[in-house]
Parts: C-alpha cells; sequence; structure tokens
DNA sequence: TCCGGGCTTGAGATCGCGTCTCATTTGACC
DNA sequence: GGTCAAATGAGACGCGATCTCAAGCCCGGA
C-alpha cells in the first residue's frame, strides 16, 4: 500500500500536482476494497470511518480524484450499462481480466485467458486496427444461480459480492 | 424492409401492443442508416424529414420504442463509457458483431471473429458462467488514422463515419 | 518566518441522458 | 358509433457526473 501511495505521488508530481490529504485518503480507500465501488459508495465509505470528520471530502474531489487515478492506471472503470453509475475497481497488483456479469444476482466475476487477448489481438489487427485497450462483458448467470435454480430455488442466489 | 416491418408489427402484438404510425417511422428511421445513432440523433432525424410535420413525435415515444425494438432484437445497444449516450444499430441481416473504436477520430467499426466467440465461450464456461451475451469494444487506433499519422498529419484523420 | 501564486477543495449549481407523469389521443374490437 | 386500454406528447423529474467559484492550502522564494 505504501509504494502504491509513493507511485501516485510520483505519478502527480511528474504531473506538477499534489498528493493532497484527500487524493491518499480516496487511493487508500478503493484499494482497502476488493470490490467494485461506484464514486458514490466510494464517498459514502469514506465518509463513514473516521476519515470523513476530519476531511470531510466531497463528491467533486471523489470524482476529480478518480480520474487521476484511472489516468495514471491506478483504478479503472467499468461499465456495465447505464442504469447504474460507472465501478471502479483499484488495478495495481491485478493482471488484466475480463468479467462475467451474473444477470440474475448482480455479481461481478473476474476472469482472465491469454488466448482470448490473443485471437483478439490478432482478428483487430486484421483490419488494420491499432487496439490500446478492451472491454470484455460477459452477461449470463453465475454458477451459484444456475445451481440454485437446479435446485428449484433453494438457498442463496442473491449475493452482491464483489459488485 | 416491409418485412422488418411486419415481424415488429407480429413481436408487438403478441404482446398485446399496437404498431402505430410512430412505431413505424421510428423502426425505419434506424433501418434506413447504417450507421450507430443516440436515441436523440435518432429524434432529429425523424424531424428533419417530412415525418415530423405529421407526426412530430417526441423524445419519450423514440426512447420507449428503442426499448420495445431492442427486446425484440430488432436493434442493439452499444455502450461507449458513460461520457456519450447510449448508440443504437438495427440488426436483423446483420450478424453478430465487436467493434472497435477509433480513439482519435472516433470512428467505429465492426468485426467478427468466430474463434474469438468459441474460446471466449469456452473460457467462461470453465468458471461455471452460462454466457447469454457478450458485450466487447476494442479502443485504439484505426487503420485510416495510423496511416494518416505515419504520413505525418496529410489528409483525412477526422471522419466520424458510422458513430 | 512571511509572502504570493497557483493547485485543490467544498458546496452547490448545473448539465445531459433517460425516465416518469398524466391528460389527451388513438387504435381495436364490439 | 361507443368503449376501454394502449400510446402519445410535453414537460417535470431523477440522478450521475461535471462545472463554478470563492476560500483554503501547499510550496518555493525572499
Amino acid at each position: 500500500m505504501k509504494q502504491i501511495a509513493e507511485r501516485f505521488e510520483k505519478f502527480l508530481r511528474t504531473k506538477g500536482l499534489r498528493f493532497t490529504r484527500q487524493r491518499s485518503a480516496i487511493l487508500r480507500a478503493i484499494y482497502a476494497t476488493h470490490r467494485h465501488v461506484s464514486a458514490d459508495q466510494l464517498y459514502a465509505l469514506l465518509h463513514k470511518d473516521g476519515k470523513a470528520t476530519e476531511l470531510n471530502i466531497s463528491r467533486a474531489t471523489v470524482y476529480r480524484t478518480l480520474a487521476l487515478l484511472a489516468e495514471g492506471g491506478f483504478v479503472q472503470a467499468l461499465d456495465l450499462g447505464r442504469d447504474s453509475g460507472a465501478l471502479y475497481e483499484h488495478t495495481l497488483g491485478h493482471e488484466h481480466h475480463d468479467h462475467m456479469i451474473c444477470l440474475e444476482c448482480g455479481r461481478i466475476l473476474e476472469f482472465s485467458d491469454s488466448r482470448l487477448e490473443a485471437v483478439q489481438e490478432e482478428a483487430v489487427r486484421k483490419h488494420g486496427f491499432l487496439a490500446r485497450s478492451h472491454r470484455l462483458n460477459v452477461f449470463g448467470t453465475c454458477d451459484r444461480c444456475a445451481r440454485s435454480a437446479d435446485e428449484a430455488g433453494s438457498a442463496g442466489g442473491a449475493a452482491t459480492e464483489s459488485g
């Protein structure tokens, strides 16, 4: 965590920006959770802990800092359609991955497959396109919901893990 | 086109809904263009042609109809992050495809690759996930922009085709 | 230590997409 | 023609996200 803060600080300094207490708090907050959080959830988080009392970070600052973090590659936005706000996840220490979104329970699962990357890259290059990044979301039913559907509605099913 | 209208009509009737002039006009409008249009662009389109004068379709109706069209699989929404509204494209007569979005000129190109689908499906299934649909957007530089960058800024580059 | 410029911040206004409300109109069936 | 539910239009509304701007804070220079 400390190294990440240092990297963020360096990133900011390079751009002639400052590593303020607010930015530090927001960075720590998003690296403290392993779920996908929206800007507002993050805002709420920052106000639940003691951090709020002394800092009272505003919504605008949360959004501004998230934009900076995204620019520096410290977090990544994740769009699931426009019914809900954008979700963010921290990236450092996590390989690139794609997302499976369960339409039943809303869980967001991560997965990755190197072949997928390779095929993608090649398919795109055939069109003379130079890929810089991509976003793959698969929508469907997660294992847990599929199972509980088989059992004709027994336990679980409405979890909200990681999302 | 006529068959598509009939299919949409049948789709509506099945749901106990009506195939009105407004819905017909919106269907025709989105099938008349081969670009990806936003709800508001569609609204503007409907007001530029003669259709507007006699029908004067409201924004609400455009959104409502697009939702119906999407539900019936006649159009498909395409999310490119939340900086812009959702874009729609008609689907009948078009195979499934993914999108390459040029970050320089904004062009949206379509591509598809059966291997990609296969690998995707398999990768997801490994996790016990049952895929229902997916959305793959690749961001980068299109052939045209890459070329004009090589030529150190000669012609073109700012096209807005199909998006 | 004091000073000044400029980056940051907070609070609220504002924007923009999309949805909702509701009175009115329209379509379909009798 | 009559009836009733679906559909529409105009505008209000909700909400995520951004913008505005005065006040605050950081940091380097004197």
